[in-house]
DNA sequence: CCGGTCATGTAATCGGTTACATGATTCG
DNA sequence: CGAATCATGTAACCGATTACATGACCGG
C-alpha cells in the first residue's frame, strides 16, 4: 500500500516513451518534464535496479562501456498502467515567496516588491522555455501519439505563468501605492528633487 | 546553514500576527496559509520547544490547563525578519496530475478527461473559498497593517485557480477532439441511438 | 594529457508525515 | 455522562536530496 512511489512512475512512464540510461532518464526528466516534476540519481538508479528485480524492465547491452540502455517489459507496461490508474496523491504546498509576502508587513513594501518582481521575471522566463518546448513538440515527427498528451503539460506551464505575471502585475500595483500612503503618514526628510 | 528550517518562519510568522497556542497555529496556518502552506504537528512542536530554548519564544501561562499560548520575544521577531529576507528556497515540484497527463496515451483520452475535470472542480472550489476569504479579509477590522499583504496572497491563489479553470476548459477540448479523431479512425461496434 | 560530459552507484542526512498515546475541556 | 474538540507531545518511518566515490569516453 504505501509502496506506491510516483518515482517508479516517472521512471516507467519515460522507458515507456524509449529506452534510456539511467543518465538520459534524468535528463530528459529535467528538460522536458522539468516545470512538473523532478528526480535525483539517489532516487532513478535503486528504482531502477528494483524494477529490473520484479521484471518490469530490462537492460539493454550491459556493463558501464557499451552503456547499458533500460527497456520497459510487457510487465513493466501493465505495472505502468496500473500505478497511473492510482488516485493522484494532493501535493502539500510549501510556497516560500507567498510565506515571505504573508508576513510581508515584517520586510516592508520594497522588499516585497523584489520578490515580486524576481517572480515575474522567473515566470517570464518559464513562459519563453514552454513557447520554444512548444514548438519543438509540434515540429517533431516521432511520438506522435504521445504528442497531444505532452502539449497537454506545456499548455498548462503557459496558462501558470501568464497567471503568476498577471499576479505579479497586480502585487506590484498594490505595493506601490501601500508605500506612496506609507510615504504620505511618513514623510520621508526632504531632499533635493532637481 | 542548513538549518534554515521554513516552519521555523511560519511559526515564528504566525505568532508575530498574535499569540497562538499550538494547536491554534496549525489550525490558523490550515485555514489561512492552507492554499500555499502545510504544516504538521509534528513539526510545530518541536519548533516550538526549539523556538522556546532559544528565546525567540516565550509560554504565556503553563502546563495543559490555562492552555499555553506562546508569544514572540523581540529577539523572535530579530529572527523572523532574518528569516524572511533568506532568499526562496526553488520547490521542487511533483504534479501527480501532469505527470499521469503526460503518460496519458496509456490511460486514454476516456481517464484522462475525468482527471483534468476533477481538478477543474477542485480549482473551482478553491476559487470559491479565495472569494469567502478575501471577503473576510476585507471586513475585518484587526489586523488593519497585515492584510494588504495576506490580501496579496490570496490574490495570487485567484490568479492561479482561475489559470487552473481555464487550462482545464482548453484541455477538455483537446481531449474531445483526441477520442473523436480516435473514433474516427477506429470505429465502434454499432449501437441503436434511437 | 586534461577537462568536460556521460554514467553508475552508495551513505549520510533531513525535512516532514503518520500514527500513536494521553489527557483536559466543553457542550448537549 | 459521553462525544467532540482542544491540546501536547513522541517515535517510527519514508521519500528524497546531497555529497561523495569512481571511472569510461571524447574532443581539443
Amino acid at each position: 500500500m504505501g509502496r506506491v512511489s510516483q518515482t517508479e512512475t516517472a521512471v516507467l512512464g519515460g522507458l515507456s516513451v524509449q529506452p534510456m540510461t539511467g543518465y538520459a532518464l534524468r535528463e530528459a526528466i529535467r528538460e522536458v518534464l522539468g516545470h512538473f516534476w523532478s528526480e535525483s540519481f539517489g532516487q532513478i538508479y535503486p528504482t531502477l535496479a528494483e524494477l529490473e528485480r520484479a521484471g518490469h524492465v530490462q537492460r539493454l547491452g550491459s556493463g558501464r562501456t557499451d552503456a547499458s540502455r533500460f527497456a520497459i517489459t510487457p510487465s513493466g507496461t501493465a505495472r505502468l498502467k496500473q500505478l497511473l490508474a492510482q488516485p493522484v496523491q494532493p501535493v502539500r504546498p510549501r510556497n516560500g515567496l507567498l510565506l515571505r509576502l504573508f508576513f510581508g508587513r515584517q520586510l516592508g513594501p520594497a522588499a516585497c516588491r523584489s520578490l515580486v518582481q524576481e517572480a515575474k521575471a522567473e515566470a517570464e522566463r518559464a513562459l519563453a522555455r514552454y513557447r520554444t518546448l512548444r514548438q519543438e513538440l509540434q515540429e517533431e515527427q516521432e511520438h506522435a501519439e504521445d504528442r497531444p498528451y505532452w502539449l497537454l503539460t506545456v499548455a498548462a506551464g503557459e496558462h501558470s505563468a501568464r497567471a503568476a505575471i498577471d499576479w505579479a502585475d497586480e502585487a506590484l500595483g498594490a505595493l506601490d501605492e501601500l508605500d506612496r500612503s506609507r510615504q504620505r503618514s511618513h514623510p520621508p526628510k526632504e531632499r533635493s528633487t532637481g
